[in-house]
DNA sequence: GGAAAAACCGAACGCTAGTTAGAAACATGT
DNA sequence: ACATGTTTCTAACTAGCGTTCGGTTTTTCC
């Protein structure tokens, strides 16, 4: 029976996919090379082919897999939540949660974050509908949490978004597992953009 | 006379650096070739080595550059304020110069945000002596806002300059001038900061 | 207007990039 | 043991990189 060529090696291509996000997250996307890949991997440069078929597929695949795990995981977090928590409480469950992304991902995290901008525009363009789900699922913590009156009316929800996730992206640039935990960025973080800075 | 050779072209010198932040921006630090940031400048390769004697050297141009620029503003628009002015006040003033920054020098500041992380860890080091100063001025207007007692005793304001300076570095990637305006978004900025988004 | 300096060009250099193809090594099932 | 499929390696190709350098143009100044 011919079997398939569907059944490739699954541990060497994690194996590939994790040397990639962390040479990607070093070099950049062009300064990242295949040999540096490689090498990174424990192979040579032409073996990667056999696993993907180019370096545009390569970083295609640490965009996804960065993107899609911090949104299964913030996904799975705010479902996990009763119908009837607060908005306060979602919102500090989603900092929580992207944080703990970074720590158990962080090579991705910070792979994504730095190489987005840089990349070919056809991989971005196709790369930015996998992000939009993202941002949604901010704008639904904050808008329902205004709607039900926890929020102020007038508060510029747009403008509190955009602040957040550039607080969040900078993140993966700080945080280090060790000196502060991921229950304290998360509970300031929701502190800070909940109750702000100043007595009341 | 012998005029020394120190009045080289300030103009077309400007030109290049101008168009290396925007190469540098778009494709980062390895992606950035010499033959686009001349095509970009209206040269060709070979004339930008009059100028700058190497890569390294035009990058360090630009990442100084486009910090230098940042530093200034802010300094010029804090000392610009009296001396009784409040924490809330300083704030909105920084938040402002920061995103005016942006506008004036978007190619610069973006540049600088997206290719620090990828550039040679000499070139980063040495830029980082330049960096310190900036956490410094955000560092000293929110611990002078505290001791003053607009801000809370308990608040967290390593965390909290964290998440500003995440939010800003954010903006230079979103804002566009003609929708919002600088002031709309540094006074947004500051009232989440410093009021949040609750209902008191 | 003409010499000296400044600014730029063009072609070349060595080097390394992404990628390819065929052979070698390894694994597996019979 | 063999044959078949899977995975890796080796060696090469072309293209493009940063950089150099001698010559050409443009500007500057008396």
């Amino acid at each position: 029976m011919i079997t398939k060529p569907l059944a490739k090696s699954a541990i060497s291509q994690k194996r590939v996919l994790d040397a990639a996000a962390r040479i990607f997250r070093d070099f950049g996307y062009a300064g990242a090379t295949m040999r540096g890949i490689a090498e990174e991997a424990g192979l040579k440069a032409g073996s990667l082919y056999y696993h993907y078929k180019s370096k545009d597929e390569l970083i295609t695949a640490v965009l996804d897999l960065g993107m899609n795990a911090s949104i299964a995981a913030m996904k799975a977090a705010l479902a996990a939540l009763p119908p009837e928590a607060t908005g306060r409480q979602r919102l500090e469950v989603a900092f929580r949660s992207h944080v703990a992304t970074i720590i158990a991902n962080g090579d991705y995290s910070l792979a994504t974050s730095r190489v987005y901008g840089q990349v070919p525009e056809a991989i971005r363009i196709q790369h930015q509908t996998l992000r939009d789900p993202y941002g949604r699922m901010w704008r639904e913590i904050l808008t329902t949490a205004q709607k039900r009156g926890e929020f102020r009316a007038d508060a510029d929800l747009t403008l509190a978004r955009l602040l957040i996730l550039g607080a969040l992206n900078w993140t993966a640039e700080w945080f280090k597992p060790g000196s502060r935990s991921i229950d304290d960025v998360a509970r300031g973080f929701a502190a800070i953009v909940m109750d702000g800075l100043a007595v009341p």
